[in-house]
DNA sequence: CTCTCATGGTTTGTATGCTAAACTAAAGAG
DNA sequence: CTCTTTAGTTTAGCATACAAACCATGAGAG
């Protein structure tokens, strides 16, 4: 059944409000908080008091006003707590401790190769409990501690149930996450799709409504972000764009249909299209730092190299478009390592967007999500699913 | 920004929890509506006591008991008040009368063929108020009289505003609906996309969601309700999946794209099927009761008329593959003239969606709509807005 | 047929949390 | 120094939900 309400739920929707407010408003006086949310002042004070007490926020000194008494300024305080973030890539796991704000503390990636042989989920287990216990021992003291996990996974994954049902690549199918590592940590466990992770970071750095991220690596998925909620379908599977057929006879999918968009769109498509103009050798596969270089030669002025820029750059716009047609999004946001040929790629995307989308989607926002965007928005379900 | 709840927010919110279960789980018990809520049991008295003295809900009976005193049971008063749908199609206008459960209590159709000539706003205008007073004047006596009307067109419409940005076939742009019928009505107007009242008119059916309509015509449009809403985008303009790319190369669609959904999924296509298997003429053109004829044929056995079917369902099963990978819908139901020909396309749909979607995408239920989905879905939108 | 008790629904008292308005605090202007 | 403006707190009142006591009703036990 729908969500009932009374007197605490009401005090909570507005204290979420509230901090919300002064979370992305930072500093910000109890009035002017009164004002944007249409809230009485006493009821601002009150929440406010409560925000002080737990130490979520802090006044922190004195504004301006043109006459009269100045107001109290007040702030999210970003070292009230620390959240873990972890993303599981195929060939690493990058680990992050970011303060409340999302601002990362302290890295660390490790070198994991999963293509290279089968790994068992324990295996993984002690991989991420070894990672972030390294991490948390990083963390400063804070009144709240280190608040959560949250882990950024590359396939099918179930937040609600913390239980990854398929991890391609990777081979693991149906672990339990939550429950193996709840085992080891105090702290809630949070999981996702790296897309939806993405998602949420780019949210929080653009606060466009609906945004969509396409993360854009090895293979290409998405996340959708409607109102600051990852948009998540049925069953916790949506956002799974990448297997959208943008060709009905073309390049035969890793699952199984023929002409998805991350045949086209992803590295796997700019090493074929490499390969197509003779660049490289028909042997050759996928290195961690293939994008990158790719770039680099094709910014120094080869045409071939840059030619299969734009041609992915075009298949890219043009799986744009079909989300944009579908979903008329704020704003779009690229990610993952195909971000890395960003300049490269924006003309022609810009380009498919305006010829294969209607109406305002033809001028749709276009951005690109640096590096860390997945482990942050990892560290930010913390943030999302605790306080905001 | 976004809501702040008080003591009156709070009473709407579960009064319209309450009035939504008594609207779909009549006839009801207080303690049953006070179990299934959670609210307490002097709450939904109080509640009920309001609905009953607003006329929206009656007092109908006991009901039974194992032992002890007899649960009164309530029931939405359907006859409280009436609602206007309006389908405006290009060859058509179809108006109906709905009480406020939306059973159709009468129904008009005016052929009008928007193709044949130019319409000037202001002539639709007079048809729409024609044809909404003849269908009022039917309107039994009832405590809230016309509650509103909702107006379904084919192109690309803000709700919020009321103006149809652009409505292609009929060449219209920049037209405020809503504006123009205000003067002559007393009661709100409300304007969408007719695959979004499609969608509406479904999720009463079915319930389900995310739910996804497509409506599959002269052209193909989709409706997305999330949580029971119509999903709008940023600027109004979502569900437009018609246009989305499913071969890059292919057909030339009448937005200028290449190779557009609806360019394979649609009567034109299925015309064109036809027309490629040498069974009707090149100078062929599309009838009002195309569709039927091609399935009442292809149901009498006629192959070729079957195979351009199966090849319909197939293309309608991409992209129907293609919205469920990216939002995992509970139930995709399919709608407009193409259903005639239901029991001939499932099979390839279903195929379709097999091959080219994954995990349990590939299970999605599949639900066809009736022919009134559209015009019931517009008169739904005052109840949508007004009441639940 | 009467008593008991389960069940449905109402009444009453209380707690919560919001708002409005009065009040206090502080600072610039004249 | 006083007036006025702005920020924030205190107080009083109101709406609403909840809990518990209370009333109403009817089936089953005896």
């Amino acid at each position: 059944m729908a969500k009932t309400m009374d007197s605490a739920a009401m005090r909570q929707v507005n204290k979420k409000l509230v901090t919300s407010l002064i979370y992305n408003q930072s500093p910000i006086s109890r009035i002017a908080v009164s004002q944007t949310t249409g809230l009485n002042k006493a009821t601002v004070s009150s929440l406010v008091d409560e925000l002080i007490q737990s130490e979520f926020v802090v006044e922190v000194g004195y504004g301006r006003s043109r006459r009269g008494r100045k107001p109290v300024m007040l702030e999210f305080n970003a070292e009230a707590g620390y959240c873990v973030g972890v993303d599981v890539q195929i060939t690493y796991v990058t680990t992050v401790l970011t303060d409340l704000k999302g601002d990362v503390v302290f890295k660390a990636v490790r070198p994991i190769d999963f293509s290279k042989r089968q790994f068992a989920a324990e295996e993984l287990e002690r991989v991420l409990v070894d990672e972030i216990e390294a991490v948390t021992s990083k963390a400063p003291s804070s009144p709240h501690g280190i608040i959560g996990v949250g882990i950024a996974l590359p396939g099918m994954v179930n937040f609600e149930t913390g239980v990854a049902y398929y991890l391609p690549n990777i081979e693991i199918t149906e672990w339990d996450v939550r429950g193996a590592l709840s085992k080891h940590f105090p702290f809630p466990v949070f999981i996702d799709n790296d897309g939806n992770c993405g998602a949420l970071s780019a949210y929080q750095t653009f606060a466009s409504s609906p945004l969509v991220f396409v993360n854009a690596g090895i293979g290409v998925g998405t996340g959708i972000v409607i109102d600051g909620e990852v948009f998540r379908g049925a069953n916790g599977i949506a956002g799974e764009f990448g297997h959208m057929t943008i060709s009905t006879i073309g390049w035969l999918c890793r699952c199984g249909n023929y002409g998805c968009w991350e045949q086209y769109a992803s590295e796997q498509a700019l090493l074929r299209y490499l390969k197509e103009r003779g660049q490289l050798a028909q042997s050759e596969d996928l290195a961690l730092d293939f994008t990158t270089l790719a770039a680099q030669r094709a910014m120094r002025g080869n045409a071939q190299y840059r030619e299969a820029f734009a041609t992915l750059g075009t298949y890219l716009g043009i799986g744009m478009a079909n989300i944009a047609n579908g979903l008329n999004p704020e704003r779009i946001v690229v990610g993952g390592q195909i971000t890395h040929g960003a300049e490269l790629l924006l003309p022609s995307i810009r380009t498919a967007l305006r010829h294969r989308s209607i109406l305002t989607n033809k001028d749709v926002a276009i951005d690109f999500a640096d590096a860390d965007a997945v482990v942050r928005g990892a560290a930010r379900l913390c943030v999302a699913n605790l306080i905001l």
